[in-house]
DNA sequence: CAGTGGTCTAGACCACTGA
DNA sequence: CAGTGGTCTAGACCACTGA
């Protein structure tokens, strides 16, 4: 029997061989054990078994050969694509924990560049927030946002443990086009302290920019920790 | 009876929903049928069912609430526009000279992880190409490749000085998939040295594999300096 | 309370691989 | 051939939600 707390039977299995790898029990392109094998240490299904493996897979953490056998992969990434998509959501799909930590929520007046790329006047007012995203605990992402009274004149009272920005202003201002830049950058001292990382190691920085049919909504800058943090995509015809 | 060819069941699904969702069945936040619907629409058991549903949330399509149902998620998913560009082409088209300084280009035997990754058999020769690609005399990424003897059995023979592998690639081998992540790393010290930066200087890392309808055909690193290089893009409805 | 999704089980058949 | 992963089934128990 097990209690009602305790991770799901799969969960747990996942995680034994995500700390196994972690911790390199296994080098990369070496076989790790079979589903039967775990089967039989962990008392468990071979269903159970199955998608503890298929989801490491997913995450890109082991690599499976029908007929052969399952063989650990280059150590680990998590996945995105390049979509806009609520960095919650994309949490929880994760089965993992998010939470938010909110360091400025604020009004203030927007600098003559900023104002020009939100199509504002300069000195007008400009809704800024800095917010750091936790995966399971660990910093994700630090979003630095301004967002444009005129779209979202209620961006401020929205509680952003509990809403991202993301998923708020997808509702209250429908995106009609977006524009993008990808880079890695050194961190900075500041963003150092936020992620939890040192000053100078490499970040994935996405500046997002997105706009209404009429005016522009909100320009954000996504840093995310180079070790913790990819990008996925795929194309098809 | 199931023919051979045919999808699994648990894909058909997902597929039948995929295409109802594209085409606007459900809007956004609307109840799409239960489990128990799909289970009798389909007469497949429920497991099938949850798994296709399962992938659905984890690709953002769906959001599931547990003693609720099953909703349509807002769209967000936007085709990205990362195109496989040759660089050549990419530099010449902002008018600047491209040169590439090729170090590596050989045969070599596929390790195991590798010889997966390209479907080939462990043991199996692979052709290896390291090159680096400058901008105006300046270097701009380290093209560490890896190719399919099977898809371009005279890869080797290219002038790589004259010929990108990307466009000779394209032209022998045309691409039916790719996949790719970026992420942003620290330069190693061969990557450094090739270059011209610092060691654990910020890099913009895509890696990037291909493939035809039958097999993979290439796998390719490109590292790039974070100073000198951003992937820019643009999404409309 | 009925309906929902989350998960597990113990078996099954299959395709594929390498010895 | 034995071993592997891919997938399915038909049931089960559970937590959760909203009427």
């Amino acid at each position: 029997m097990v209690s009602p707390q305790a991770a799901a039977p799969y969960a747990q299995v996942k995680h034994f061989l995500k700390e196994q790898l972690a911790r390199g029990r296994w080098s990369p392109g070496e076989r790790m054990p079979s589903e039967a094998q775990l089967v039989g240490r962990f008392r468990v299904s071979r269903m159970t078994v199955n998608r503890a493996l298929r989801e490491l897979r997913d995450e890109g953490l082991v690599e499976r050969v029908q007929g052969v056998g399952t063989f650990a992969a280059q150590p680990g990434r998590v996945a995105s694509t390049l979509t806009i998509r609520d960095l919650h959501a994309e949490i929880a799909s994760r089965g993992h924990r998010h939470h938010a930590e909110v360091h400025v929520a604020r009004r203030e007046v927007a600098p003559p560049a900023l104002a020009a790329k939100l199509a504002l006047e300069a000195g007008a007012p400009v809704f800024h927030t800095v917010i750091v995203h936790h995966e399971n605990g660990v910093p994700l992402q630090c979003e630095d946002r301004y967002v444009s009274p005129v779209c979202a004149p209620d961006y401020l009272g929205v509680d952003f443990t509990r809403t991202t920005p993301t998923h708020y202003l997808l509702e209250v201002a429908p995106i009609w086009q977006a524009n993008y830049t990808i880079e890695a950058a050194a961190a900075s001292a500041e963003e150092a302290r936020l992620l939890a990382i040192e000053r100078g190691d490499p970040c994935l920085v996405v500046v997002r920019r997105t706009a209404n049919r009429e005016r522009p909504i909100t320009i954000a800058r996504l840093v995310h920790p180079g070790s913790r943090y990819a990008i996925e995509g795929a194309f098809a015809p």
